[in-house]
RNA sequence: CGGGGUGUAGCGCAGUUGGUAGCGCACCUGCCUUGGGAGCAGGGGGUCGCCAGUUCGAAUCUGGCCACCCCGACCA
C-alpha cells in the first residue's frame, strides 16, 4: 500500500471523548471513528489489525477441531422465551419488533440459536463431539459504554459452543479450549494470566477468564505470589485462607449504649477494640422478595457475587434505609444477627465471622450494640459461607503463600455450561445405550474488538502504539525521506515491491511532506519495523532499519536490507 | 436511572452590556523546504445540537427536547 492512496488521517490532537490510552491512540491513529455512543466505524488500519486477530483465532480454533458457522444477528424472541432469558436478560438485550409485530433480539450472545441449530441437526452420539464457532458482531446495550471499543455496545466476538455426550467429554473439550486460548494469547503477544472466574447467570460451574494484564484494566485479579502454586482468580471468585477459630472463653452478652455510632471504625474506637474484633451486618434484598442479613467481620468487605451465589439468588441488592428500619426496627448502622432470624430475615454468616469469639454486633436498636456476642449461644444462622472479598496480603488458600492483586482486561472466557440450555430447550441425542440424553455444553468467547484495544493498552509509549508483529496493521513502513531524491526513491520502490512480493505486509510513505510528519505518523500508528531511506546514508550505500519498540536503529548495507527485514518479521511472529 | 459536565468548521478551542462568527491544526493553490508534526502567500469550509419563545435583532437571554462525556449503580 502506498501511503498517498491509503485511508489514513491521523490526528495531531486527541478528541476529548478519549479517556484510556488505547482509545486515544485508536482515534488519533485513525483505527476507529465514533458514530454514536459505544458504536464505532472500523477504519482500514483498525480492521487490518482486527483481521489479523481473527485469522489467528480461526487457525487455532480450526486446529482444535472446531468448525466455523455464521449465525444471524437477529434472533426470534421465541427462542429466548424457551430458555427463559427473554424475561431474564434485561435491558442489555436490544429488542425490536418487525412489521408483522414479531419480536426479535439483536443477539447479545448465541446459546439459544446454536442450541436450536444443533437440536435440529444432531441426533446421534456418533455426531459428537461437536464444536461450532462464529466470528461475528454482537450487540449489548451497555448502560455505559466506555474506553472506545474496550466496552462498546456493538463489538466483534468469537463465540464457540461445544456439544458433548457426557461430562467427562465436555471437560476434555473445556481443557482443549483452555489450551487453545493460551496459544492464541501467546501468538498475539499478550502478557496474560488465566484465572478462575465466576460463572455468572449463564450457569455452569467451571469457568476461566483470560486476562490481559494492564494497569487500566476494569477487572481485578487476585493471584498467589508463589509461582509454583499458580493460584489466580477473578476478584469475584477469589478465595483466601480463613483464620483458625478463636478459642477464648465466652464472655457474657452485654448490651452497650453507643450513641451516634454507626461505622465500624467509630465503634471499634469507642469500645477500644480493633475492627477485626467486630462483626457488621449488611441487609440485602434477595430477588426483590425477601430480606437477608449478611454478617461480615468488621474489617472486611463483602463480595456480592460470592454472597449472591451463597444465597442461591439470581439478584441481590442493598436494602434501602427505609426497608431496614421497617424490617429490623433499627436505623442503618445498628443491625445485628441477634434475633434477626426471628424477624423473618435469613441470616448468612461469613466464615471469618464464624471463627470469632466475643465479637461486637449491632443491637437492632437505635444507639445500641452488643459485646460478647457468640455464635450458637446468642444467635443461630441459616448458613455459614465464604463471601468475603479477598484482598492483597491475604493468605493463599491453596499453598499458604501471599496473595497479591493486579488489573486485567478480560479478553476471553471459557465456560463449562452443562445442560442448562440443552435442558430448557430440549436438545437431545440418542446415546450408544439407546437412551435419549441432553447435550453437555460448553461455551467459549473471545472479545475480538477488545483484544485489539487490549494489545494497545499493553504496548504503547508517549509517541503512540507499539504493535506486536502478529497483529500490526502493516508489518513494515518504508520511508523515503525525500521523495524528490530520485536514487533513494527508486530504491524505496524496489524494496517495497520486493517485500510485498515476499508476502510481507508493507506500506510505503510516499507522501511529499516533511520527514518529521512521516516519523511522527509512523510512531503513532506503531508499525513494528521501519525502513528509512535518507539521502546522506544512502549515498554511502546504507539504509536505516528500526524496530518501533527500540530506541536505536541499525544502519544496513542496502543490499542486505531485504533479507534482514524478512528475517526480523518472521522471527517476531514466532511464539515466544 | 442518580450526580456532574459539554454541544460553535474534520480535530482542539475562543467568542458578555444581544448587532449577523473567529483562532490553531487539518484541507486546497502557488513558491520554498526535505532526518522528528517546517516557512511564506493566497483560499475553501458553519442551518453556532434541535424546537419554541423574548427582541427591531439571539451563538449570546428564557423554556422544552436531543446528543455526547465523566463519576456511580449495572455488566452473559
Amino acid at each position: 500500500m502506498k501511503w498517498s492512496r491509503a485511508f489514513i488521517n491521523t490526528l495531531r490532537e486527541t478528541p476529548k471523548e478519549a479517556e484510556s490510552i488505547s482509545h486515544k491512540y485508536m482515534l488519533r491513529a485513525c483505527l476507529i471513528k465514533k458514530l454514536g455512543a459505544g458504536v464505532y466505524d472500523l477504519l482500514p488500519l483498525g480492521l487490518k489489525s482486527l483481521n489479523k486477530v481473527t485469522a489467528i483465532i480461526r487457525e487455532e480454533m480450526n486446529a482444535a477441531g472446531a468448525q466455523e458457522v455464521l449465525l444471524p444477528i437477529l434472533s426470534p424472541s421465541e427462542l429466548w422465551q424457551e430458555s427463559g432469558r427473554w424475561a431474564k436478560y434485561g435491558k442489555e438485550m436490544m429488542r425490536m419488533t418487525d412489521r408483522h409485530e414479531n419480536s426479535w433480539a439483536l443477539g447479545p450472545t448465541h446459546e439459544e440459536v446454536i442450541t436450536d441449530l444443533v437440536r435440529s441437526q444432531v441426533n446421534s452420539y456418533k455426531q459428537l463431539p461437536l464444536n461450532l464457532y462464529q466470528i461475528q458482531v454482537k450487540f449489548r446495550d451497555e448502560i455505559r459504554p466506555r474506553f472506545g471499543v474496550m466496552r462498546s455496545r456493538e463489538f466483534m466476538m468469537k463465540d464457540a459452543y461445544s456439544f458433548d455426550r457426557d461430562e467427562a467429554a465436555a471437560m476434555a473439550t473445556y481443557r482443549l479450549m483452555f489450551d487453545t486460548y493460551t496459544k492464541i494469547c501467546k501468538r498475539i503477544g499478550f502478557k496474560f494470566r488465566s484465572v478462575d472466574a465466576d460463572s455468572g447467570p449463564i450457569g455452569g460451574n467451571c469457568s476461566s477468564e483470560f486476562m490481559v494484564l494492564a494497569e487500566t484494566g476494569e477487572d481485578t485479579i487476585i493471584y498467589c505470589e508463589n509461582e509454583k502454586c499458580g493460584y489466580a482468580a477473578n476478584m469475584e471468585k477469589a478465595v483466601f485462607k480463613k483464620p483458625e477459630p478463636q478459642t477464648a472463653a465466652e464472655e457474657p452478652l452485654t448490651k452497650v449504649h453507643t450513641p451516634n455510632i454507626r461505622t465500624v471504625e467509630e465503634l471499634a474506637a469507642f469500645l477500644g477494640k480493633k475492627p477485626e474484633d467486630t462483626a457488621k451486618t449488611i441487609l440485602y434484598i434477595v430477588d426483590e422478595k425477601k430480606m437477608a442479613g449478611a454478617v461480615m467481620r468488621g474489617d472486611r468487605e463483602i463480595n456480592e457475587v460470592k454472597l449472591k451465589n451463597a444465597l442461591g439468588a439470581s439478584e441481590i441488592r442493598l436494602a434501602t434505609p427505609d426497608e431496614i428500619l421497617e424490617k429490623t426496627g433499627a436505623p442503618v448502622g445498628f443491625a445485628g444477627p441477634i434475633n434477626l432470624k426471628e424477624k423473618g430475615i435469613r441470616l448468612a454468616i461469613d466464615e471469618t465471622v464464624a471463627s470469632l469469639k466475643n465479637t461486637v454486633t449491632g443491637g437492632n436498636e437505635l444507639d445500641y450494640h452488643y459485646t460478647g456476642v457468640n455464635r450458637g449461644r446468642d444467635y443461630q444462622e441459616n448458613l455459614v459461607a465464604d463471601f468475603a472479598k479477598a484482598v492483597k496480603g491475604d493468605t493463599c488458600a491453596k499453598c499458604g503463600g501471599k496473595l497479591n492483586e493486579q488489573k486485567g482486561i478480560e479478553m476471553g472466557h471459557v465456560f463449562y455450561l452443562g445442560k442448562k440450555y440443552s435442558k430448557s430447550m430440549q436438545a437431545k441425542f440418542l446415546d450408544e445405550d439407546g437412551k435419549s440424553k441432553e447435550f453437555e455444553m460448553g461455551c467459549f468467547g473471545i472479545g475480538v474488538s477488545r483484544t485489539v484495544a487490549a494489545s494497545i493498552e499493553q504496548n504503547n509509549d508517549e509517541n503512540g502504539i507499539i504493535w506486536p508483529m502478529a497483529i500490526a496493521p502493516y508489518e513494515v513502513n518504508v520511508i523515503p525521506v525525500n521523495v524528490k531524491y530520485e536514487e533513494g526513491m527508486k530504491y524505496a520502490e524496489e524494496i517495497y515491491k520486493k517485500l510485498k512480493d515476499a508476502g510481507i505486509d508493507v506500506i510505503m510513505d510516499d507522501r511529499d511532506i516533511s520527514p518529521g510528519v512521516k516519523f511522527k505518523d509512523s510512531d503513532l500508528i506503531g508499525f513494528p519495523l521501519r525502513v528509512v531511506v535518507g539521502e546522506k546514508n544512502f549515498k554511502d550505500g546504507k539504509v536505516e532499519v528500526k524496530l518501533r519498540r527500540e530506541k536505536d536503529f541499525a544502519l544496513m548495507d542496502k543490499a542486505e536490507v531485504f533479507d534482514r527485514v524478512v528475517g526480523i518479521v518472521k522471527k517476531e511472529k514466532e511464539i515466544k
